[in-house]
DNA sequence: ACCTGAACACCGTTCAAGT
DNA sequence: ACCTGAACACCGTTCAAGT
């Protein structure tokens, strides 16, 4: 067929597919004419329905991003609230790794990245931080979400103990992949929590008077 | 000519010319037959030195980890030896950002990156945190470094200003990439210093009888 | 031992040809 | 408007052939 009455393929359709793959065999795997057999199409049918690869790379980014609860903003406290976007964004990323190297790369033009920004730069202002101050710290969330989701610590070091003999203080160091969630959620916890409570400090010694 | 009476190449040699592309073009850029054509040969003759890609673009990765100094752990606190440590892996990797995705991933089985690992893990040992908390800390400290290096926070909004116009409070938001320096730097040093101080009195609290 | 050209199975993308 | 096959200029990698 060249022609079908309704057409085969939806933009919804591609982006999920994309996203399957993504998930499933890491960013690599996504090819065009990959993605186009998943679909049962051929390849050149792809490009009637995005300019580039690049743009579907950025749909897929952009439900990831989608699906971070920035809800908090409206209801909690400032300090509760960057807490609780935190633990969503890191969530939604540790759920979707092979994504990240793009999101670490900001919002670019991607509406739900832009939107996320803007709802956590506004609730800043609002709780009385200074805008470069807002900016530093949103810049310092998306090192830490994105630093820690986009390579797991623990499975860094390789599983083989042979590895690490001429390494002093590394001799355990095959152990981490095996305790990897432990490692991993641990040392972002850390520094999250140790991050809001001196930021927490910093804006009270900045401003006094300001509420919570 | 087939085979010369000295190699053309030599590791080095491989090495620094896949380095120079790297920083120069950016890792896609770094492909076999442009590498070899940047060291007049042909790409299968690589082959000789290397086994894959993966292990030049691995060296490569290790020649930037070597940069980084470490030396303040032998000399300093363990406060101020791991903010110099900080300091010192921060700007070589924003000298090298191309390369950063790589680094991301952790040591691996590159030399550089696990005698750095090594040293600052032993250092944190040595300073009286628990193997846990020291491994945290050093989870943390790639997390900020590599999350901040992969991607300028500032870069990652786009320099049109029609972009903005639906999102009511980033409206200065195309500003960002002009003062791309002073944003990223800034948010780094917010982070490094608050969670510099925040883990000196988490130290102090658990073994309030430790040495600095 | 080391470099070569030819080949294999891939890429992203373009485009004339079909309906 | 939307899908196709053929083509272009690329990939990483293998290998027999040269010296």
């Amino acid at each position: 067929m060249a022609r079908p009455r309704q057409s085969l393929l939806t933009l919804q359709r591609i982006v999920g597919a994309a996203a399957a793959l993504v998930d499933a065999e890491g960013l690599p795997a996504l090819s065009v004419r990959r993605l186009a057999t998943e679909l049962g199409v051929q390849g050149p049918s792809l490009y009637h329905h995005f300019d580039t690869k690049a743009e579907i790379v950025d749909a897929v980014a952009d439900a990831v991003v989608a699906q971070v609860d920035v809800s908090a903003f409206g209801t909690y406290p400032w300090c509760e609230a960057l807490r609780r976007w935190a633990r969503s964004y890191h969530a939604v990323l540790s759920a979707h790794p092979n994504i990240v190297p793009v999101l670490a790369q900001g919002p670019g033009r991607r509406p739900a990245a832009l939107a996320m920004a803007d709802t956590v730069y506004g609730a800043l202002i609002d709780a009385g931080w200074s805008p470069v101050r807002a900016t530093h710290i949103g810049a310092l969330m998306r090192y830490l979400v994105t630093g820690s989701a986009l390579g797991s610590f623990a499975l860094g070091f390789p599983d083989d103990p042979r590895l690490y003999a001429d390494y002093p203080h590394l001799h355990q160091a095959y152990l981490l992949a095996e305790h990897r969630e432990r490692v991993d959620e641990g040392a972002f916890d850390l520094g999250l929590e140790t991050l809001i409570s001196g930021l927490e400090s910093l804006l009270s010694s900045e401003f006094p008077n300001e509420r919570a």
